[in-house]
DNA sequence: AAACATTTGTCCGTATGTATA
DNA sequence: ATATACATACGGACAAATGTT
């Protein structure tokens, strides 16, 4: 119910993205709750901008589902159940195994390397314990494969994905992570077959990557 | 006759929907031509409403692609290019297989029998000569399958791919379909599987179903 | 370099509709 | 059923930004 007060004005995005991306963070934060009800003319306040740039931005975030207008009745933020998981990393898998098996077919041998020291930081973070540099790892590691992958399509549905994994994850653990290094040796062997040119290989591995995080964290909600 | 209670009101469409329909037809029909600049004050005034609501219709149509801003500079109906049929279908390929192996998991022989019967109308209009009556038999079986699946982010994520599919087909191709009985087998064989509650096999046809024609396409195309 | 033309970005008042008393 | 309160939807004017002369 309560909107910050504080936040960093970085000044020189347009309002539009300053409110998108402010009601963003605070929607996958949790500051903004499942649920909650939404006045345009209030954010706009807060936020120190009209009420024009605000309904452009709660129009995005309603696209990629964290927000739902009911028109000229009222706006929310939508609702979010722990079953969610269960639709939200199978289509990512997917993509992410679709990735895969792109990259396994175009992908250098400087680029396999590239990888090789992004998945050997990703383990060091892990084993000192640094969760959130592993996580930065993590997301460099995929995020470089989908780049050799090179599709818009796959690059958009992924990281809306990954936004709402994100938010589940303020909401129901807290962001508290658990790290396995069970990741690091998945990610070895997509380098392997990517190595190996085995696409089929390296895009179900890929998927597995993405199915075992969702069971670990739908099993530690059950 | 009974009256759905929960029927979402018989809202007149807003401006907003009416400039995003018509803006989004005229663009996958080609009347809008890829490269294109659009003024949104000339749209407003074309469609007899402000810009406000015609500014909002753009921002949805650059989140699915179709348009692209260039803020303070300009507004574009994006390009598109012959291989960008690789870039479509494989990630809806994905998506789909995933909807279909899901589906296997909990369709009932109620449904199936329903998939049948789509097929076989379909295998009739393709029979028949009738390419838009088995086009829409063909759409009807696939988002039969996806609302089963139940998943809003493939419905989503399909959606929107489907409709650059259809962009494509009308700017290259005229939208002139080549009709192949290639899928009614093809649709056999995954409601074969849905009954063996095989959902690999559901999963491997479905994909199949769909990079078919992206090949046909291409090759059509080069 | 500076003023201009053009187009998009923002503001805010008002209309419209929806829910509630 | 009607009136009223309220939030969103829309319109039109103005501001800001960009490219050009």
């Amino acid at each position: 119910m309560p909107i910050p007060k504080n936040y960093s004005s970085p000044t020189r995005l347009s309002a539009k993205k300053k409110a998108f991306n402010q009601l963003q963070r605070w929607i996958i934060d949790g500051t903004l709750e499942p649920g909650e009800k939404l006045y345009d003319s209030e954010l706009a306040e807060t936020l120190g901008i009209s009420r024009t740039p605000i309904r452009e931005a709660i129009q995005l975030l309603e696209v990629q589902g964290f927000i739902e207008t009911f028109p000229g009745r009222e706006t929310r933020i939508t609702m979010i159940k722990k079953k969610d998981v269960l639709k939200l990393y199978p289509p990512l898998a997917s993509l992410q195994a679709l990735a895969a098996d792109e990259a396994s077919k175009i992908i250098t041998l400087e680029q396999v390397e590239t990888l090789k020291a992004v998945n050997q930081k990703y383990e060091e973070a892990i084993k000192n314990g640094q969760p959130f540099d592993a996580m930065t790892f993590d997301e460099h590691y995929h995020s470089f494969i989908l780049k050799i992958a090179d599709n818009p399509y796959i690059d958009r549905f992924s990281s809306t994905l990954q936004l709402h994994i994100r938010r589940f994850k303020y909401v129901f653990l807290k962001n508290d992570l658990t790290l396995k290094s069970d990741s690091v040796k998945e990610h070895a062997a997509i380098i392997k077959a990517f190595t190996d040119h085995n696409s089929k290989l390296a895009a179900s591995v890929m998927s597995q990557n993405w199915l075992r995080p969702m069971n670990e964290v739908y099993h530690l909600l059950k």
